[in-house]
DNA sequence: TTCTCTCCGTCAACGCCGTTGACATAGCCT
DNA sequence: AGGCTATGTCAACGGCGTTGACGGAGAGAA
């Protein structure tokens, strides 16, 4: 059997299962979403969501191609998510740190389809309009047209990946997942000051902090340079009409 | 049986399997990057990993505990492969970019088995010592330890997201990776002007700065901003003795 | 209403997987 | 030379994703 899936709009007959629920793709996603949220990631096999959905594990694939292509689906749900009910405010910096973190956010919330949907371009609607919007808000801000596409590719990457680091985390099997925090207050807590000296002094710090994403400060930092760059090409522009572009590192803010 | 693993070190006899192959940790995973290498994540199996090893499959419990025991050596591994060599200069932001650049490029080396390790703390040899250096780094260079913290954090997930995004994209089977590098030329380069006239304006500069990793670009975001930082608390210190700090986050550096 | 067609839920089975208990033997220490 | 035990091997367990075959149920046509 080759491909036992009809798509979605095509369907006319609805069938009720064994306990008398009626699938649906939506149904198997939303029931997905909510095993994975109560169970942890683990908890997503086909045989478990099956038993949750009150069916057969194989009808599953009546809807989807496989569990890869179910989740798909899922991460579909997680570009909408992000953007849904936003509203920009006019102050580039203000709006693109809100993308940011609506980004990160939703992809915590559902940690195991973020991994999948991290790295994926789909060309798809809601990606589309997220990234007119980010370049919007550069290019309006007056980034010059290189410099704001260097920004966006740099938010957007670094959002994802920060994204895709916490939501791996998240989505870690229970005992890894503790082991991995142990590692923090077990290991790096105790380590001999003459050996590692910096981590020492630093422990407690450190092991407050890890706790934590780093993607809200790496964010501000990543805004802050943003924004020193886009004085410095404003002050060029002003000042001078003849060539003197920012370099590549855009070292010195020669004005006052 | 609860534990069937003697740490390498106090290991004395070494015995050959049937096919005559000597086990060690070190053999091990080795063998595992090299599997992933060639065949992808999915081939790390027990099973496939004994017989890649010629020995029977249970015989790697007598090394790690689990799979993902032997998952966290892999990690430790490519850490350790990302520092070899390396010699600090003395110029922290060199240093700090000489090493983030590393990290990436380790990873980038093995982007199926980053993918699976980038996430995971391990607590061993060649992370304690990456972290003790990087913290060095920064105290050295003159940050507080509250921001040195900080930006140790921001650093290392910006690296290790980045390296996994990276990696991600690297590791797509072949027509997989082609059709997300399509989606940019087909479907982004061509969408109407009228409804996505930012993405029109650049769609050129876009497609181009698209095929390359966004890390380094970030990477010196990320330096710049911390040198900011550095400079502003190192002018706070000399200037004045009494409060009256940076705006943002770090509010009190009550330290020194 | 009845007939027909085919969708789709179900069942059973396949071949993987990680892991573990029991066993045997080879290598080291005395 | 002998014993201890570390360590490689074997067999088995329960779980997994997936698929081929089947039959009952729903919808449209007459």
């Amino acid at each position: 059997m080759t491909d036992r899936v009809i798509p979605e709009p095509q369907r006319r007959r609805r069938r009720p299962t064994k306990q008398g629920v009626v699938l649906s793709a939506e149904l198997i996603v939303d029931t997905a979403i909510r095993l994975i949220g109560q169970h942890g990631a683990d908890a997503l096999t086909v045989r478990r969501l099956g038993a949750a959905l009150g069916a057969d594990p194989s009808a599953v694939y009546r809807y989807f191609h496989s569990t890869d292509d179910l989740l798909l689906a899922v991460a579909d749900d997680l570009i909408g998510q992000a953007q849904h009910g936003w509203q920009p405010t006019g102050d580039w910096r203000a709006d693109l740190r809100a993308i940011g973190l609506r980004i990160h956010a939703a992809y915590q919330a559902h940690p195991q389809a973020a991994l999948l949907a991290a790295h994926r371009t789909t060309g798809r609607a809601h990606e589309t309009a997220a990234v007119e919007t980010i370049l919007g808000i550069l290019r309006t801000a007056g980034f010059p047209d290189p410099e704001a596409v260097r920004v966006y590719h740099a938010f957007v990457d670094q959002s994802l990946g920060f994204a895709a680091l916490d939501a791996a985390a998240l989505a870690l099997p229970a005992p890894a997942a503790a082991a991995d925090l142990q590692v923090w207050q077990a290991s790096y807590a105790r380590l001999d000051a003459t050996t590692h000296p910096h981590i020492a002094a630093t422990a407690e710090l450190l092991t407050g902090d890890m706790r934590r994403s780093g993607y809200p400060y790496a964010l501000d930092l990543l805004l802050d340079a943003a924004e020193a760059r886009l004085r410095a090409a404003s002050h060029d522009a002003a000042g001078r009409s003849h060539a003197a572009g920012g370099d590549d590192s855009a070292g010195d803010v020669h004005d006052g």
